[in-house]
DNA sequence: GAGTTTGAAACT
DNA sequence: CAGTTTCAAACTC
């Protein structure tokens, strides 16, 4: 028998696995090639949680004397205001030097787990839909620059991961509101924005070369119109106006952000959920509300997501559904699922490039994803009968799984899917 | 490239 | 929560 601790790890790999069955072409190349760089797809499946917002504004608001009036409770009470994740035991040992420099995994103190709402894993076998406990993703096994936060009180999710620029937002102390000059190029955008990332952080350029530019004019970039700002991302090589989504305006942006997941805690999700498992194309979380477009415009965020309207849209008029005659001559047409001729490759969107680069969905088949569990149980089994050590244990299914994904976008380029 | 259309986001 | 306004992207010419 294999030792819990193994099962746990091949658990949340699998989990990983399982729970995000679609798994995007640059999530794949990450994992086999890992970069510096966080995907568009990766970025948007990240939460921002707007406790740590609260906490991080605080930290900046005392450190600069840009409180505008925010009150710090813990500086007045004398607290210890270091962040909780920055103690939150969540160390592990990046899989490669690169996440290594891009993961800022604090130091293991045990005091402070609880700030991770677990559940011990229940063998999956006995596990009803309703009753699937939460599983904690082992660090290690994090896209590369994704870090593991404890959710906030009212979520349904016991942790939230996190792209490495964000946890720096969150986590550097003191908040670098002006960062290093060493962090810095000379080069710069007319309108003060950064060719680095957000804080300068070590090693990290995350997608500042393929992300669109915008070309807001009066949002500032810190609204949710603003395609970058969504993205989590700042501006970059943009053409907008009075932009504050940069380094400079941090505190503005923070603020942005603040706000928006006050409105909306879900603000920054996906707006695509994965759909259940099994299906290949997820659906809507709110659903569109196209009145005039018929559905089958990129005006309409379900065409755009190459999905069909669900019973979550208020559509009038939807001719986005399963057996609609005019998606159907849409798609004849290669507007729809064949990019080769729609819009998407015309315009190079952000949107439009994620959707480039994104991997056939199809090839993470139920057999796939079966046969990859089973090299993972493999090498769990293989690693017990060693005797190995549940780390060294962990390190092996971590390559097998490492293998799996290689063979996966290998098969996949080959069939030239991607 | 300018103008129009569109629907999400923001606001009231 | 519904209606209105604002906004930036998509689209058309």
């Amino acid at each position: 028998m294999m030792s819990a601790e193994v099962k746990e790890a091949v658990a949340s790999i699998t989990t990983d696995i399982t729970e995000d069955t679609f798994i995007q072409d640059s999530q794949i190349h990450e994992n086999v090639f890992p970069s510096q760089e966080l995907s568009n797809e990766q970025r948007s499946q990240t939460r921002i949680d707007s406790s740590q917002l609260n906490h991080q504004l605080e930290q900046c608001s005392q450190n600069h004397s840009l409180t505008d009036g925010m009150e710090n409770s813990a500086a007045m009470s004398g607290q210890d205001i270091t962040h909780p994740m920055a103690s939150t035991s969540i160390g592990s040992i990046p899989a490669t030097a690169t996440q290594a420099a891009c993961m800022t995994i604090p130091q293991r103190q045990s005091s402070d787990l609880s700030l991770l709402r677990m559940v011990p894993p229940l063998p999956q076998q006995y596990m009803s839909p309703a009753s699937l406990p939460m599983i904690r993703p082992n660090p290690s096994y994090l896209p590369p620059g994704c870090l593991i936060s404890p959710a906030s009180i009212n979520s349904n999710f016991g942790y939230n991961i996190l792209p490495a620029h964000y946890f720096s937002q969150f986590h550097q102390k003191p908040c670098p509101l002006f960062p290093d000059n060493s962090s810095f190029t000379t080069e710069s955008c007319s309108n003060g924005q950064s060719e680095m990332p957000f804080f300068g952080f070590a090693g990290t350029v995350w997608d500042s070369k393929s992300k669109k530019p915008c070309n807001c004019t009066k949002s500032q970039c810190l609204k949710l119109y603003c395609d970058c700002f969504a993205n989590g991302d700042i501006c970059s090589n943009c053409n907008c106006i009075n932009c504050c989504n940069n380094v400079e305006h941090e505190t503005d942006r923070f603020k942005a952000i603040k706000t928006c997941l006050d409105r909306n805690p879900e603000a920054f999700r996906p707006k695509i959920g994965n759909g259940k498992l099994g299906e290949i194309k997820g659906r809507h979380n709110k659903g569109c509300n196209c009145k005039r477009s018929g559905c089958l415009k990129n005006y309409c965020e379900c065409y755009e997501a190459k999905i069909m309207c669900s019973s979550t849209c208020k559509c009038i008029g939807c001719k986005n559904y399963e057996g609609s005659p005019e998606r159907k001559t849409v798609m004849t047409m290669g507007c729809y699922d064949d990019d080769t001729s729609s819009s998407l490759l015309k315009h190079n969107t952000p949107k439009a490039r994620c959707k480039q680069n994104r991997c056939p969905l199809a090839c993470i088949t139920f057999d796939v994803i079966e046969a990859t569990c089973a090299c993972l149980l493999a090498q769990a089994e293989e690693a017990e009968k060693e005797g190995y050590s549940v780390y060294q244990a962990e390190q092996m299914i971590l390559e097998e799984f490492g293998q799996c994904l290689t063979q996966i976008v290998q098969s996949t380029l080959k069939s030239g899917g991607l």
